[in-house]
DNA sequence: GCCATTTGATTAGCTGCCTAACGACAAGCG
DNA sequence: CGCTTGTCGTTAGGCAGCTAATCAAATGGC
């Protein structure tokens, strides 16, 4: 997942400041603090999966099934909404097919591609599980305000904005 | 890493909100935004560390032995610190003991300890990464003023308290 | 219409993380 | 002292990602 328990102390990112030009401690701090608390969020989460035999790509991918009207969609097209490759995706459907929460048809029109479709079982599964990961969800944001999480959403917005102009300049 | 390309939209959680009583659109909003943002961290900042042979986890173990007066540590140590078990850190230390970037020495007070030394090596690759490494996430935060990186370090922070109490309610 | 290219899905093999079980040693208690 | 219990590091085996290579089928230029 990742790593790093705890911030570096101020007065540490201080004092390599004066080595290093490039280092500013804000923003160090900031950086670090996304990847920290992502990685506390997944240790959090990941446990309530794992009961229901579920990882988060296979909960992405049964979620992204759940939102079609017809409950189907492509390999391909999972990858892509999951930020995964096609390959993983391969992996992640064999897992969900073997607990019968999927299934995968041939297409008549394109006879490459797949249908997958999330079973009855598979959306009992979520209807079961819902409730209790919204649930949590409220309870780890629990802290924060209405008002903050706005905040945060237009914070991470702008570092997204960052990212995205960052992987662009060195491809 | 983890998963999901992009949030979901608000009307989609509107709807789903109707029908799940403890689902709140702008809590799951703001929590799927950190997700989301640190996985695109991870996959904008894995190649560079890649092109040195190094991962994350590897990296945070260097910077952990940097930070020692002495750049040792033992193994649990390392492990507490990277937030990761101490089969993982046995790993880590074997494919940096190869590029002799760290050195396993064993211990004379306590037989069942070792010692780590980052290496003279390991020092000139820290030197060597981190003005660039630095230089980088100033790009990927250069979106934000430094105030709004104080109001995102606070915000997180408020996060992780929420999540360490939920951790703290269902041991 | 044919051949080269592109696309869809899978497979094989790598990495990094995990848990569980282990052997060696340390520490506390009778 | 001798036992039990806990701790240090490693090993073995599993899972979820990845890339690269492959095969089948569709598409497009000529």
């Amino acid at each position: 997942m990742l790593s790093l328990r705890e911030l570096p102390r101020v007065e540490v990112l201080e004092a390599e400041a004066k080595r290093f030009s490039t280092l500013d401690p804000s923003t160090v701090l900031a950086f670090l603090s996304v990847l920290i608390v992502a990685a506390d969020v997944e240790r959090s989460v990941d446990p309530h999966f794992a009961r229901y035999g579920l990882s988060q790509g296979r909960f992405v991918v049964l979620m992204a099934l759940r939102r079609r009207p017809e409950l189907t969609a492509t390999p391909a097209d999972l990858a892509d909404h999951a930020g995964v490759t096609r390959a993983t995706i391969t992996g992640l459907l064999d897992a969900l097919e073997k607990e019968e929460l999927v299934e995968r048809s041939h297409r008549t029109d394109d006879r490459r591609s797949l249908h997958v479709r999330l079973t009855k079982k598979g959306v009992n599964l979520l209807e079961k599980i819902l409730p209790d990961h919204y649930a949590r969800i409220g309870t780890l944001m629990g802290k924060l305000t209405k008002s903050e999480k706005k905040q945060l959403v237009a914070l991470l917005g702008k570092m997204r904005e960052g990212i995205a102009e960052g992987v662009a300049k060195d491809g």
